[in-house]
DNA sequence: CGCAGGCCCTGGTAGC
DNA sequence: TGCTACCAGGGCCTGC
């Protein structure tokens, strides 16, 4: 699932393979895939038609297109979403959402999108920020990360540490997988309730998800080639490395227990019961622990 | 305002 | 075989 790192690589592709081109024309072949952008599919295709890329950006798992314009062309990837660059004459696949031709006759860039999580917008304005993402944090690629802040912010939690972690107001680009793999590392249980860290633990933390990210962008970037800007839907090269996400029942690298999984939030938290022992609940239970599967009234 | 949880969506797969 | 249920899950939205 592409998170801080498979963006980053993405952008990385398409900053290479789209800056600097004129766009010629957008198609939108799904209304959801521009479900953000108000104005409509004819609206979005008539701000982008003619106009230049300048530069490729990111924040968090969002990233955009400047344009000449001073707009910009924001996506997001969801669960399923790929940027891919291919040749015109390239056949469209049964999930393309909104293709992009360009003046020079090179590759398109195609939008593609099983499960249509993901979608693209126009932004007025929005070159060096779209005021859409405003409230997303940076991330910790962003040389303007502070991490003495994201720490006091995180000690402020009155929830579990992981719901923290994966809470793009306080910090970006963190997903569930790399959650889990920066628990892990830091020992910690998710359900740990995040205002319980020291402040020396929470900086360890930190440290472990910046870390994360980082090996797995190193990894990403090895992985796409000329026409084929990559995220491949999956955890890319990097899930070889994942040390309990995915690895229900399998050994713990560390210390050979059965990694474990709990639902967390109609989804699932991987870790080590032993290295990261589930927090003691002397008082009422902790909102949004992990807890037995509960079917959903109806 | 902080926080919890429902919902959106589809293809692959397990189970019956 | 064909059906159902479940699974992946980021972010927006609502309600408390």
């Amino acid at each position: 699932m592409p998170e801080l790192p498979e963006v980053e690589t993405v952008r990385l592709g398409l900053a290479r393979h789209v800056a600097g081109r004129q766009i010629q024309a957008a198609d939108v072949l799904h209304p959801r895939a521009v479900r953000r952008h108000v104005a409509g599919a004819a609206d979005f295709v008539a701000a982008v038609a003619g106009r230049t890329v300048t530069e490729v950006r990111r924040r968090g798992k969002y990233l955009w297109l400047a344009l000449d314009s001073g707009d910009a062309v924001l996506g997001h990837l969801g669960m399923s979403g790929q940027m891919l660059v291919q040749p015109p004459t390239a056949a469209a696949g049964p999930h393309l959402r909104v293709r992009f031709t360009f003046a020079d006759g090179g590759p398109d860039l195609r939008f593609v999108d099983q499960r249509t999580f993901g979608g693209m917008l126009v932004s007025r304005g929005g070159a060096e920020l779209p005021r859409e993402i405003a409230h997303i944090a940076r991330d910790p690629f962003d040389p303007l990360f502070d991490p003495d802040e994201v720490v006091a912010a995180l000690r402020r939690r009155r929830t579990g540490v992981k719901r923290a972690l994966l809470d793009q107001t306080l910090i970006g680009g963190v997903g569930n997988i790399y959650a889990d793999e920066s628990l892990w590392r830091a020992r910690l249980h998710g359900d740990r309730l995040a205002a319980s860290l020291s402040r020396p633990v929470a900086h360890r933390l930190l440290g472990h998800v910046t870390e994360v990210m980082t090996e797995a962008l190193a990894q990403g970037g090895t992985s796409f080639d000329a026409l084929y800007v990559n995220v491949n839907g999956e955890s890319g090269y990097f899930d070889r490395a994942l040390a309990v996400y995915g690895r229900e029942g399998q050994p713990c690298r560390r210390c050979g227990t059965a990694v474990r999984r709990e639902p967390f939030l109609n989804r699932s938290s991987y870790f080590c019961p032993r290295c990261q022992p589930p927090p003691r609940r002397p008082g009422p239970r902790l909102p949004g622990q992990s807890r037995p599967r509960q079917r959903a009234a109806g």
